[in-house]
DNA sequence: CGTCTATTTGAGCCCCGTCAAAGGCGGTGG
DNA sequence: CCACCGCCTTTGACGGGGCTCAAATAGACG
């Protein structure tokens, strides 16, 4: 687990001096989500913070009659719901797509840690805004780039995702999507994400099978999609902390 | 302009006694943009926070096709980018609909203020979180709603935030969107919009014609869109500050 | 009263959804 | 080691919701 730390503390932004609000982090207490459960359902009333160490979760929200829409994935060292002690109710669910393990940190003792500690506020809340930001490419991603750009998106998406927090070797992922799972966020249907996927494999750009995602050839499939990485904010450019550039 | 100022305090859930957290905003400049300008370009650098004073403005995205996606509207009260500083470059851009007028707050006085007092930061903070809950809520809109449910819920969604503005009067509001920019919003053509009005209108749920809205049946119509009115976190429900209901 | 933008209408068709069933694959137990 | 089971993937036929292209009409504004 000790490797999953830093892993945060690269996605966001904090330099080794900061590494005594992460040991105030791992005083909370670890929890295990089972593969295709839910670790919190809309209307909820929000409990705590979650921290992923280890696994695939999503956020998604769904319609009385069943349509479902994924509107975030959470990759190790992502945060979810972080301020959330400030709205009453969940206005979304999360679920497990894998098993999880996550970090289930009390409004409280973020309170403290944010109050002692700005440089580490500062950090999360740069986590939330690139949150935001991706929310709004998948809006773009879903209103208006067709079946095959909106697929190939999110895989390039994914891909960079893992590879930047260290869960890619080469060309190559850990992927356990069903197919299911992408027509979710995509909006688009099961069978047509199917017929999809056999297009891009047939092109030469992806190879898809028993859980692996390969990238055959990222530059087409980026130039496929309209990706601009600018969304990401993967550099940690904005206010360098006390001038350090 | 004083009576809108108060617009944003209810949005944002302050009491009468920071007021004069609300008196030191005022001293940022006032900016006015004309209709259909752009007020902030993706990739800019940013420079200010806004608040909308007056007008209608929104965010979007677009593809190096044309193709354009409104990712949210700014009604008079809301904030554009509050913390925009912390990312190097926008990832989005503004634009007004409207004539749209607006405080322009430089970081430096933000920052200032959220110090001074924390009230305000976590009223600033609730703010940016109920924009991303509608963001989500966007995107169940997109990927998974029909053109119809989609028109209907957005219809929804705008006539209660603008009579949570006060700029309702009755089951009647202003409207200056075009149906080019619903097409935008919804992640459907301009053409089908004027379609899908059109039914709405046959079947008795709106008017909308000179720029004016009137909701003839608001129940079926949220029962139509399945407006489910959680996402918007209306009532200020989270921590009460120091125990007032 | 001309110009510009926004709305409306029509015809044709294609992308993607729906429904249904078959096949593959990993896990489990006998 | 095989048989079975559940889930996921794949395939086919068909239909429809929404897109495209194009042009006409209606409003807004000077």
């Amino acid at each position: 687990m000790a490797h999953l730390i830093p892993n945060f503390e690269r996605s966001v932004g904090l330099s080794a001096e900061d590494g005594g609000a992460i040991e105030q982090l791992r005083a909370a207490p670890t929890v295990d989500a089972p593969a295709r459960s839910d670790i919190v359902r809309e209307g909820d009333a929000p409990m705590a913070a979650r921290l992923v160490l280890s696994g695939l979760a999503c956020r998604y929200k769904d319609l009385p009659d069943g349509r479902r829409q994924i509107v975030g994935f959470f990759l190790p060292g992502d945060f979810c719901d972080l301020n959330v002690s400030l709205l009453r109710r969940m206005d979304h669910s999360i679920g497990a797509i894998t098993q999880v393990r996550y970090l289930a940190i009390p409004p409280e003792q973020l309170h403290g840690l944010a109050e002692q500690r700005p440089r580490m506020a500062q950090a999360l809340l740069r986590h939330e805004l690139v949150a935001a930001s991706i929310q709004r490419e998948w809006l773009l991603n879903v209103g208006q780039r067709t079946a095959r750009e909106r697929v190939a998106h999110l895989l390039v998406e994914l891909f960079v995702r893992l590879r930047a927090a260290n869960l890619a070797r080469g060309d190559t992922c850990d992927f356990p999507l069903t197919q299911t799972d992408l027509a979710d966020a995509t909006g688009i249907t099961s069978v047509h994400v199917n017929r999809t996927l056999q297009e891009l494999r047939r092109d030469g750009l992806i190879e898809l099978a028993s859980r692996k995602l390969r990238i055959l050839d990222i530059e087409r499939l980026k130039r496929l999609a309209m990706f601009n990485p600018n969304y990401l904010h993967l550099a940690h450019d904005g206010h360098a902390p006390d001038g350090e550039s």
